[in-house]
DNA sequence: AAGGTTTTTAGAACCATTCTAAAAAAGAAA
DNA sequence: TTTCTTTTTTAGAATGGTTCTAAAAACCTT
């Protein structure tokens, strides 16, 4: 999906129905909020704040929900950096981070920013799912 | 320190003194049970069952405390992998970590056996304070 | 419009962690 | 040792992000 600018309802409507999921107000009001040309992270509670700004009425559980089906749908990931709070990130590309810890806030890192030459030994019976780098840095 | 197994009593009392902590039974009893030669991987709650199933007495707040004050002294690191719980390490050299996410299990990876060739361009005005590499796995 | 299903919602519940303030233990001084 | 002061431990309350519940609203089909 193009997404150099905010989505047309039409286009809402394409990627509801690839995530088949309904077509309600509170799903194409997130997805017109998330969806834009940038990649962003944020927390649940941030996005609920967001929306509630943007004039929209939407519970805290909906926002919940709807991200978890978004992320279901393959247009979500999830990134623990921090003990007690999930950050959502709209880039689910395989990449990395940085996270500034003095003010949490995650930045991406491409994927081929991060040359990795040598892995570990797999431990048998695993499969790699997904392999995080997480730079974790301080201002001066 | 060599940690090659239990600790004596007045290694104990070396380490205690070295973090610039009182030396009581509580932390004494958890320097005993944390610091071997083998490094391991635990969560608060683990940690206060492990503890009471030996038979000592002690309360999930001096847990927490405790485990705190070591960290704050370098003899444990914190781990997270999992929205909602946290993860201390008692290896606190630079390393990584594979996290079997069927069974929530950390396995160790050394320093070494992940090889970086290239690194993204530091944000200016920030330091690395540490890099984490987590290798998410799943169980065939 | 009616009927059946899905979604949204407010508020309760949950649970790991932190806080509180009072009791217990430790250390210092006499 | 006894007393005094400071630190530590503790039970239980509080916190905060997230999930659950069950009832109302929205949605879809006929």
């Amino acid at each position: 999906m193009v997404r150099n600018m905010v989505l047309t309802t039409s286009e809402i409507d394409k990627l509801l129905d690839n995530a088949k999921l309904r077509h309600t107000k509170q799903r194409a009001q997130l997805a017109k909020m998330l969806f834009k040309a940038e990649n962003r992270h944020f927390t649940a509670e941030q996005l609920h704040k967001e929306a509630r700004t943007a004039g929209h009425t939407i519970s805290l559980a909906t926002i919940y929900n709807t991200l978890h089906q978004f992320r279901s749908a393959g247009l979500l990931r999830q990134v623990i950096v921090e003990p007690g709070k999930v950050y959502f990130d709209t880039n689910t590309e395989p990449h990395h981070h940085f996270y500034i810890e003095d003010d949490g806030e995650l930045l991406d890192v491409e994927r081929n920013e991060v040359k990795i030459s040598t892995l570990p030994e797999i431990p048998k019976n695993c499969n790699i799912r997904e392999m995080d780098v997480i730079i974790r840095l301080r201002k001066k």
